[in-house]
DNA sequence: ATTCTGACTTGGG
DNA sequence: CCCCAAGCCAGAA
């Protein structure tokens, strides 16, 4: 609705998810520092948790564009959209090494 | 109102 | 590289 003020924070993280162009990942503490949150990286995460079953088919977020700050994909409590985040990523370009990590060097997403 | 849980990050040893 | 502690917030029961 129109109560930026009032918005959850979550909104704020959804937000800046949708600015990640495709081909590029993001880590969690990135999204939450651009959302003007430093140290909530920690609910970037419970957002986009929240954001599973939301049906967003007008205003998709690209979760699987954010990863942790290791490059890799976090693991979640069930199993599910973990391979499914990777063939995702893969689908636009982002390239994993043998261990199962991003080039972040190269695929880390840079705001301006 | 209280308690528990959950896609994390960073710094220090 | 690994392990630990602290910081942060929202939603469900």
């Amino acid at each position: 609705m129109t109560t930026p003020t009032r918005a959850s924070r979550w909104q704020r993280f959804y937000a800046v998810v949708r600015q990640i162009p495709s081909g590029k990942v993001a880590t969690y503490g990135q999204v939450a520092a651009l959302s003007g949150f430093p140290r909530h990286a920690r609910q970037v995460g419970y957002a986009l948790f929240a954001l599973r079953s939301a049906g967003d088919d007008e205003d998709p977020v690209p979760w699987h564009r954010v990863v942790n700050a290791r490059g890799e994909i976090s693991a979640r409590s069930e199993p599910g959209p973990e391979p499914l985040q990777r063939v995702m990523l893969e689908a636009e370009g982002v390239t994993f090494d043998t261990f199962g990590r991003i080039a972040m060097k190269r695929h880390q997403w840079r705001a301006e």
